[in-house]
DNA sequence: CGACGACGAGTAATCGATTACCGGCGCAGT
DNA sequence: ACTGCGCCGGTAATCGATTACTCGTCGTCG
C-alpha cells in the first residue's frame, strides 16, 4: 500500500479512501490512485483491514456432520446465500462429536467470524458460553440447544409425522419400528415424540441410531430381529434410511411385501428405488438461506424470529398394505 | 492481551512468549501468566497474529460444484486431514462458473490463505496468474488446467474406462451413447477420449452435459430419440447419471432391457437400485487427503509429485446383454 | 572480591490497513 | 487586501499480536 501511495505521490491515507469509496478525494487523484494500483497489481489485505475494522465479511458455519447429504445442501445453501451478500463462508465439520465441536467454535471465535450458524451436534451447551462471551451473532440451524437465546432455523415436521402416522395405520400397520435419532438432539427426540403422539396409544419399537448410515443397519437389523416383527421401518433421517435399505437387502427382505420403509428427509435418488420410497422432505435450501439471512439481520442490530419451515410427506408407496387376515 | 499482561504484573511480551511455547519464561511467571489468562477467559486474536506472522493456519478450498455429492465428499475429505494438521478450510463454492471462480481466488487470496485447494471448473487459465503472482501454493483438485506447473491430484480413469468397454462389447453392445462432461474441462475431455480409444473403432454417439442433473436428462432423452438409439449410455459424472435414470424412468424405458446404463463416480445409491448401476468408482476421501496432504508438503517447501489414483470398474448388472439375433 | 556470561523479561518496532485530526490552499465576501 | 470558510489530503495513532534488541541481575569462576 505504501508503494502505490508512493508510486501515485499521495499518502496511505488517500489510498485507503480511494478503496472504500469515500468522498473526498478528487476524480484526478482517484485515477492517479486506482492506475498506480493497477500497475502494481496491488491487493489489500484483508487481515489488517479486518484488524482495524473488526469486521471479517466471513461466517462460520459448523455442521455436525458432512457427510450428510442434508447438511451438504445446507452449507451450499448457506454459502450461497453469504456470497450474494459479499460474505466468505469458513466451513467446519463437527463430525456429530461435542469436543470437535468446541474445539471449533473456539478455532471460528479466534479467527473473527462476523457470524455463527452452527448445527450443534449434541445438546451440550457448554460452547454456547464462549459464543456469548465473545458477542459474535449465533444463529441455530436444523437443532436447538436448551437454554440457547440465539435465533433458531429448522424444520417443522409435526404435521408431516402425524401425516405419516395416518397413512401407516391406514395401511393396516400395526407394529412400527422406528430407527431414531440421538436422544441428545433436539431432532432426535423431536421427530421420534411428534410422530408417538401422532400414533396415539400405538406402541412402537424404538432402536436409537446417531444419524449415521452404519447405525441405521445396525437398528434396522435389531428391529428386525426382534420375536414380532415391525411390518414397517421408520428411519428418521436419510442415511440412515441408507443404512436400513441396505441391511434390508443384505436379509433378504423385500419392500415394501416383506416390510415398509419410510425415511425422514428426502434425496434425489428415493423415487428411483424399486419401490420408490416414502419421505418427509424438508425444505433444505431455504432453511440454509433462512439462517443466512437470519445472521445478517442479526450483525444488522435486528431482531430476527425463529424460523420454522413445514415438512412434508410424499407418499411413493415404499410403506404397502398390511395384509388384514 | 495488555490486560492479561497487566493482571499477570508482566509486560505483553512474556504474554506472547508464553502463548508460543517459548523457554524463556520461568515456569512461575508462565503460571502467573496461565493463570491470568484463564481469570480473564483471554483469547489471542489470530488476525493480530496472522497480520504479524503471515500464516493463518488456513486452506482456501474452490470446489466446482458443492451440490454435486462427488465433491462434497472431496471437501469432507479435505476438511477431514487439513484439520488433523491444524487448518482450517475456508470453502468456496464456483458453480461451475468461471467468473465465480475468479472472484473467489481473488477473495481467498485476500484473506491470506496459507494454501489454495482449486477444482478448476474450467479450462480458463486467467486466474491462475494471480496465484503465481501472489506466491500461495496451489493444488488442482480432480482436474487440470492447462500450463499449470503445480501438483495435480486426480483419479485415473482410463483402464476403468477401458474394462468398462471391454465389458460393453463383450455384453453385445454396439451402438452406445455417451453422456459426456463439458468439452472444456479436462475430465469432460478425457473420460470421452479414453473411452473412445478404449472403444477401438467403434464409433459413439456422443452429447456433452455440464456434469449436473438437468443436462444429464437432457442429453439421455436427446440420445434416446436418435434414429438409431443406443442400446447402452454412459454418463461421464454422477449428476448426470442421476439425470439421465430420472429421463429414462419418465420415457418409460427399463434399465437394462430397453437401454443399459452405466454412470462416472459411484454413489451409495447405487447399489440399492432396480437393477444395480454398474459404474466406476473413485476414490474420492483418498484424493481429497492426498490433495490436502500435497498441499501441507508445498508450504512445507517440498515438491510433491502429482497424484494419480485409480479409478475402478464395478460391474454391477445395469448394462445388460444384448440379443444377438 | 571483581568481572563476565547466561538467562529472564521489558521496550519498542513492525505487520498493513483505517481514520481522527489538522494544516494549507483557494475562493469569496467586505 | 485581509479574514474566514471549505475542502483536499497528509500525519500519526491505532487495531493486537510477534520478536529483535537490550538491560538488569544472579551465579560462577579466576
Amino acid at each position: 500500500m505504501k508503494d502505490v501511495a508512493h508510486h501515485a505521490g499521495v499518502s496511505t491515507a488517500t489510498v485507503s479512501r480511494v478503496l472504500n469509496g469515500h468522498a473526498t478525494p478528487t476524480p484526478e487523484t482517484r485515477a492517479r490512485v486506482l492506475a498506480a494500483i493497477e500497475e502494481l497489481g496491488y491487493r489489500p489485505n484483508a487481515l489488517a483491514r479486518s484488524l482495524r475494522t473488526t469486521s471479517t465479511k466471513t461466517f462460520g458455519l459448523l455442521i455436525s456432520d458432512l457427510v450428510n447429504p442434508f447438511f451438504a445442501e445446507i452449507a451450499r445453501a448457506v454459502e450461497e446465500e453469504a456470497r450474494a451478500h459479499g460474505y466468505c463462508v469458513v466451513l467446519a465439520n463437527a463430525d456429530e462429536s461435542a469436543e470437535q465441536q468446541a474445539t471449533y467454535v473456539r478455532a471460528l471465535l479466534d479467527r473473527r467470524v462476523d457470524g455463527l450458524l452452527v448445527c450443534p451436534a449434541t445438546d451440550d451447551p457448554s460452547w454456547l458460553d464462549e459464543v456469548i462471551a465473545s458477542d459474535v451473532p449465533l444463529v441455530l440451524l436444523d437443532r436447538t440447544v436448551q437454554g440457547a437465546t440465539c435465533p433458531v432455523v429448522r424444520a417443522d415436521g409435526a404435521q408431516a409425522l402425524a401425516d405419516l402416522a395416518q397413512c401407516l395405520i391406514r395401511a393396516g400397520h400395526r407394529r412400527i419400528g422406528v430407527i431414531a435419532g440421538p436422544a441428545d438432539t433436539s431432532t432426535g427426540r423431536e421427530r421420534l415424540e411428534q410422530f408417538s403422539a401422532a400414533l396415539g396409544g400405538l406402541a412402537v419399537d424404538v432402536v436409537h441410531g446417531d444419524f449415521r448410515r452404519a447405525s441405521g443397519a445396525r437398528a434396522a437389523a435389531e428391529l428386525m430381529d426382534l420375536p414380532e416383527r415391525p411390518s414397517v421401518l421408520v428411519a428418521m433421517d436419510n442415511l440412515m434410511g441408507l443404512g436400513a435399505l441396505e441391511e434390508l437387502r443384505r436379509l433378504g427382505l423385500v419392500v415394501p411385501a416383506d416390510v415398509g420403509l419410510a425415511v425422514y428427509d428426502d434425496q434425489p435418488w428415493f423415487p428411483l428405488l424399486d419401490p420408490p420410497i416414502t419421505v418427509i422432505a424438508q425444505p433444505t435450501v431455504e432453511m440454509g438461506h433462512a439462517a443466512a439471512r437470519s445472521l445478517l439481520a442479526l450483525i444488522a442490530g435486528e431482531q430476527p424470529s425463529d424460523v420454522q419451515l413445514n415438512a412434508r410427506l410424499i407418499e411413493r408407496g415404499s410403506c404397502g398394505e398390511v395384509d388384514r387376515g
